[in-house]
DNA sequence: ACCTATCTGATGGCTG
DNA sequence: CAGCCATCAGAT
């Protein structure tokens, strides 16, 4: 098939006995062309008895074999046949143990794998349907189809409607559709799904009405489907900057998240009475329905998620369709051309039941951040749980590095070395595993990173000489991101017992020569003094030294310290490098994986004061939990960062939030909680064979909706409002039904408060103002139910539940850890503590006077009320400190 | 059908 | 029935 050779391509499938290869010819013009499909497996004929080979040869099954080197690629009659040879346990090739290669790989795959073709960039175009909104969810093949919008990247729009609620009427609709779909080869839909396996919605939804009108040639697997929604959730998790975009993954929340985009003013559960009205109802479906279309391209020219999509499937020789967003798939596309290229083949990928217990391994380090600890806090005299001047390192694609370093793949790994001991000659050692791997020859997984990360580069280099903001210059950005992007996932997919390049012990030996370099600079660090405070899989937070301190010890880390250890372990190469990332003038954590901070520089450039914090696991970031914790969370970590230490500032956050949660009317988005669907909704609940588990509240809410007839298949956020949290299990409803009434107990107790406690707690340990501990800010639950609920106050619920009792207010035990120094309290009086210096002045003073014992001021009001403010001076006790404070002290 | 580590909250059994 | 504990699910 010379003709096809060379060429590019823009998508492939099986049509029988044959693939037929999409393209277009110079004019544009689709064109469609065949080739036989192959169902391949290759041997090893080393591997092969010689008769099993005569045998195998002359099987009636075998269409063609051929020796390549050492291997011999049987090309089998059809998939069964080859399923049966590589697969069943009757086979002779199986029961002989034998290994196969690649024995599972699809003729598509096959065919691009041999052949030097590349994928063409398709023509992309964005489809919305709108339906008859009185057929269930349940029953989307039954919904008429009443409108469709097409949209091209560049903004030119197709739309038509529906001219007559019959068949017929809907057959020239669709007619159109395909007409018009002719000049595309990519489909973009938002929850599109798969017009196959009836996933998802537009794109089933167009073929069943397709089939079920009649009339209609057509073949929709000449067509890339693409779902829009699961590329965006793919590439938006590790980007997104706070928790708004992960909430709801329903177009118009992504649309007003990304584009600030808000809804059109039409009820989506009305398309029905809308059509049938005519007139202006009809035109305000038809605005609704080609404004959501335009939503789709509008989010990708702000994203640009699809055009790296694209620059990922070219770089891994795929067909930009949804099933590609698989790592998987992504690295299979590009090893298997790799090895093909270098004469190697992979096992073949044995489909394993679920119930099989795989492999687990261990992964990285992480360390509990040592400032959580009390007495660490007391040795060192904090007051605070506020780190200053922490210089944080980070390796440079610390996996991918040490895939290459330590040449990591399943051929090149030694069975039977030495685990510890002198490293025999030609192999590397991993740490910690024990596990060696030949240095003579290089892996191909190692090839397929180093490759990937060259490129990276090269592209990288090419943007950095483009002028910025060019179409030359995005390209360059997304291939170098592309490249990046294929780097990063070689190694998960290593450790997946679901791919065919699955191998625990070098996934493990991944990881673990990873804690082995962090532990490794952490000693070192520590050497010089200095003290590591938190360290996790890639990065080492230290305290102690300066700037220029730490950049020297990075230096030597790369020229001295790895270069050393890394021979030491028998490598051949070494690609480790350690950065000088960043500095944090402000440090707050409250947990592992959790902190808040405040750069003093970034990469050596100096913060500047709309520099944003940088904030990691926080309740912030999360798309679980409510606006109002979210809310809350975020002003107080402002002052923290701000350098807030008068504590009844922070009181006064508290008590106005607490009182809108406990006394005002909330609104539905303030205090709705959303939650996934991890799996389909017939899986929750007692399964056969496993112990009953209890039913999660958004599970028991979407079964409420699966009811009403409405989408809730796997991975669908459900949104839901609890209403009584004082029973178990608790009561929840949909967040449709939402009437104002909810829990406000639970909503202060369990969804704001804590959030903002841990951070206040570990910021400022010995607890809110007056001592009390932050903890007495919560617990607004009395003891028993209000007589309001229920019972005379029918249908108020909780919501206008009593105020919070007196007692409740700053009251409970003092949190002062008993290991801390006890402070000296100083008593000021706020008149004279005249601004702008007074406060300035009293420091003055304070820091004449070091010592060890930590000052906590009270500031007496000019209300009478007592405020508290922490200070991170220390002093020595003194008659002399005594007089220098007398004229700022209250009567 | 990409890994592990970690944290948080819901739930239900057990205990005093 | 509050508090402790183990277990599970979900999120990062």
């Amino acid at each position: 098939m010379g003709s096809v050779y060379g060429t590019s391509f823009l998508n492939a499938f099986v049509d029988g006995s044959q693939i037929v290869l999409v393209a277009r010819d110079g004019s544009g013009r689709r064109t469609l062309s065949r080739v036989p499909a192959e169902w391949v497996s290759y041997f090893r004929t080393a591997d092969l008895p010689s008769e099993l080979q005569r045998d195998l040869l002359r099987s009636s099954h075998v269409l063609a074999a051929r020796r390549e080197g050492p291997w011999l690629r049987v090309s089998w009659r059809s998939r069964e046949a080859r399923e049966w040879i590589c697969q069943d346990r009757a086979s002779p090739v199986v029961a002989q143990g034998v290994p196969t290669y690649e024995g599972d790989v699809d003729p598509v795959r096959r065919w691009l794998t041999d052949s030097p073709c590349t994928i063409a960039r398709p023509r992309l175009v964005y489809l919305d349907i709108e339906t008859d909104s009185r057929v269930p969810f349940s029953r989307k093949e039954e919904m008429r189809v009443l409108a469709w919008t097409l949209v091209e990247p560049g903004g030119k729009k197709v739309h038509a409607v529906l001219r007559a609620d019959t068949d017929a009427g809907e057959r020239d609709l669709l007619r159109q559709l395909w007409a018009e779909l002719a000049a595309y080869d990519c489909v973009v839909a938002w929850n599109g799904g798969d017009p196959i396996k009836r996933e998802g919605f537009d794109f089933p939804v167009i073929v069943a009405r397709t089939d079920y009108v009649g009339g209609i040639t057509v073949d929709p697997r000449e067509w890339l489907w693409l779902d829009h929604l699961p590329l965006f959730k793919r590439m938006n998790m590790h980007a997104a900057e706070s928790g708004a975009e992960k909430r709801s993954f329903k177009l118009q929340s992504i649309a007003m998240a990304v584009v600030g985009e808000g809804k059109d003013d039409f009820d989506a559960s009305r398309t029905w009475e809308a059509w049938e009205a005519d007139g202006a109802e009809r035109l305000r479906m038809q605005r609704y329905n080609i404004k959501d279309t335009d939503l789709l391209r509008r989010i990708e020219e702000k994203t640009g998620y699809i055009g790296l999509f694209f620059t990922i499937c070219e770089v891994c020789k795929l067909f930009p369709q949804t099933q590609s967003l698989h790592p998987t798939r992504q690295m299979d596309g590009f090893l298997l051309r790799l090895g093909q290229e270098r004469g190697h083949h992979f096992p073949t990928r044995i489909f394993r039941d679920g119930s099989a217990v795989t492999e687990q391994f261990e992964g990285a380090l992480v360390m509990e951040p040592k400032v959580l600890d009390a007495e660490w806090r007391a040795r060192r005299q904090m007051v605070t749980g506020i780190l200053r001047e922490v210089h944080v390192a980070d390796f440079a694609s610390l996996y991918p590095s040490i895939m290459i370093t330590m040449n990591m793949g399943a051929e090149t790994k030694v069975a039977g070395a030495p685990v510890q001991g002198p490293i025999p000659e030609g192999l590397c050692r991993a740490p910690i595993t024990g596990v060696s791997f030949s240095t003579r020859e290089q892996s191909i997984l190692a090839f397929a990173v180093e490759e990937l990360i060259r490129l990276r580069k090269v592209w990288g280099d090419k943007k950095a000489s483009l002028p910025p903001g060019t179409p030359e210059w995005y390209d360059a950005d997304r291939r170098s991101m592309a490249y990046k992007v294929c780097a990063n996932s070689f190694y998960g997919v290593t450790g997946s017992p679901f791919s065919r390049y699955f191998d625990a012990s070098v996934a493990e030996s991944v990881t673990q020569t990873g804690v082995w370099l962090l532990k490794l600079t952490s000693a070192e660090a520590e050497k010089r003094g200095w003290e590591v405070i938190y360290a996790d899989t890639d990065s080492i937070f230290t305290v102690g030294c300066t700037r220029e301190d730490f950049a020297k010890f990075v230096e030597w880390c790369n020229t001295d310290l790895y270069p050393r250890a890394i021979r030491e372990q028998g490598c051949t190469v070494n690609k480790i490098k350690l950065a000088y990332e960043k500095a944090f003038d402000r440090l707050l954590f409250t947990a592992g994986k959790r902190y808040v901070g405040r750069y003093s520089h970034y990469k050596g450039k100096a913060a500047t004061a709309d520099s944003k914090p940088e904030i990691k696991g926080l309740e912030y970031k999360r798309g679980d939990v409510s606006l109002l914790a979210v809310q809350l969370q975020e002003r107080v970590m402002k002052m923290i960062l701000d350098g807030e230490e008068r504590l009844a500032a922070y009181e006064a956050v508290i008590l106005r939030d607490r009182a809108h949660v406990l006394e005002e009317p909330l609104t539905l988005e303030e205090i709705v909680k959303s939650q996934a669907l991890s799996k389909p909704l017939k899986e929750y609940g007692p399964q056969p064979g496993k112990d009953p588990t209890p039913e999660g509240a958004h599970v028991r809410v979407a079964k409420v909706l699966l009811e009403r007839g409405q989408d809730v298949g796997e991975g669908t956020r459900v949104e839901f409002v609890v209403t009584d949290a004082s029973v178990s299990p608790m009561h929840v409803i949909p967040a449709e039904d939402f009437d104002g009434t909810c829990d406000r107990y639970y909503v202060w107790d369990t969804l704001v408060w804590p959030a903002t406690e841990r951070l206040l707690s570990c910021a400022f340990p010995s607890g809110g103002p007056g001592g009390g501990g932050w903890e007495s800010y919560g617990r607004v639950r009395p003891q028993r139910k209000s007589p309001l609920r229920g019972g005379a106050g029918e249908g108020q619920g909780a919501l206008w539940g009593p105020p919070v009792p007196a007692a409740n207010r700053l009251t409970g035990t003092p949190t002062v850890p008993a290991a801390l120094p006890k402070p000296l309290v100083v008593e000021l009086h706020e008149a004279r503590l005249a601004p702008p210096s007074g406060l300035e002045k009293v420091k003055a003073v304070l820091a004449r006077f070091p010592g060890t014992r930590p000052v906590h001021l009270r500031l007496v009001l000019a209300t009478g009320a007592v405020a508290l403010l922490t200070t991170s001076v220390r002093v020595q006790p003194s008659p002399a400190l005594d007089a220098a404070l007398a004229p700022f002290r209250a009567a």
